[in-house]
DNA sequence: GTTGCCGCGGAGGTCCTTCA
DNA sequence: TGAAGGACCTCCGCGGCAAC
């Protein structure tokens, strides 16, 4: 037998012969002709060589080879219409599903505890996967279906990409403590001239941010770059490198004691976090709750609550 | 790759008859 | 009484093809 010439409508009818022992009963409980599921009946008998049901005094009575099918079929279609129906719903209570999500270091010591705590409420079987990956390989991930979220300044996302607003930053300058020559504010010429600790963003390229902060023509001197925004207060404490982070993420620093920050000598424009997703999620059920927890949780977030927590 | 058109085959429906 | 099946009609899905 080739599966091809198996129309799924004849295991349905099947199984409502199976399940009622009756043409008739079945036809009424399929919303059928009688003759259309005699029909369908003979159709089946073709196909599996067997008569399938004998009529008796009491109803149709199957024969041994429709007792062994029924079970498997009747299974197959619950299996079916589940599909079918989980595509279209989620149900968080009961769904078993892991989320990867794409953000820094800094968004998964300053954002994900939050996250977890309200998808352990709210679904209590779903995983969530939390990883960082180099700026160019964001959108092929999304776009596989490989991560299904992104949270960050991720201006490169574009086209066939969907994104919506969390919440602003701004940048801020962080300088140790003890700095020779940077106090209470930094003039540009200091910024300029100072030695820069340089982090290397998935989300904004060093090129979008020199030309976000400075003046255009002028120029940074990047003297380390570091992959993790967590890295840079062990760069600084004693030294005279300064670093220019948003905001939140020195609010995220454990030890901030041995550090200072400091306004930015210019006026910069704001830093705008969003999440984004690929085309393909756009109505997947799923995708769409996992959205609404993140806006519902982020959206002109202060960070305030979970910064009380790391400290 | 998508869309629209056309022809064909098959499934489903009704009506009717036959048979167990 | 209810299942099976023949005759006939309608409708729909599918494949092939062309155009974009």
């Amino acid at each position: 037998m080739n599966i091809r010439d198996i129309d799924l409508n004849l295991l349905v009818v099947f199984d409502a012969i199976m399940q009622t022992r009756s043409v008739t009963a079945a036809a009424g409980q399929l919303g059928r002709a009688q003759p259309t599921i005699s029909h369908s009946l003979n159709r089946l008998r073709l196909l599996c060589g067997d008569t399938l049901f004998v009529r008796t005094r009491t109803g149709l009575e199957p024969t041994p080879l429709a007792k062994s099918i029924a079970l498997p079929i009747s299974e197959a279609l619950t299996l079916v219409q589940k599909s079918l129906s989980m595509s279209a719903q989620f149900d968080p209570k009961t769904a078993h599903a892991t989320f990867t999500l794409l953000m820094s270091d800094i968004g998964q010591v300053g954002l994900l505890p939050a996250l977890v705590r309200r998808v352990r409420a709210e679904a209590p079987n779903v995983s969530l996967v939390a990883t960082q990956l180099p700026r160019e390989a964001y959108g092929e991930a999304l776009e596989t279906g490989r991560a299904d979220l992104a949270i960050g300044a991720l201006r490169h996302l574009t086209n066939g990409f969907y994104q919506q607003r969390l919440f602003d930053d701004e940048y801020v300058c962080v300088v140790s403590k003890d700095h020779p020559t940077i106090g209470d504010h930094v003039t540009l010429k200091q910024y300029i001239n100072a030695d820069h600790v340089g982090i290397i963003s998935p989300g904004l390229s060093e090129i979008e941010i020199e030309r976000l902060l400075l003046p255009p023509g002028r120029s940074r001197r990047i003297v380390v770059r570091v992959p993790h925004y967590l890295a840079a207060p062990a760069l600084l404490k004693g030294t005279d490198l300064i670093v220019t982070i948003p905001s939140k993420v020195l609010q995220s620093f454990r030890s901030r004691d041995q550090l200072k920050f400091v306004h930015l000598p210019i006026e910069a424009p704001k830093l705008r976090v969003h999440q984004y997703w690929h085309e393909r999620s756009l109505n997947e059920a799923a995708a769409k709750w996992l959205r609404g927890i993140v806006m519902d949780l982020f959206a002109d977030w202060s960070g305030d609550e979970l910064i009380a927590d790391m400290i």
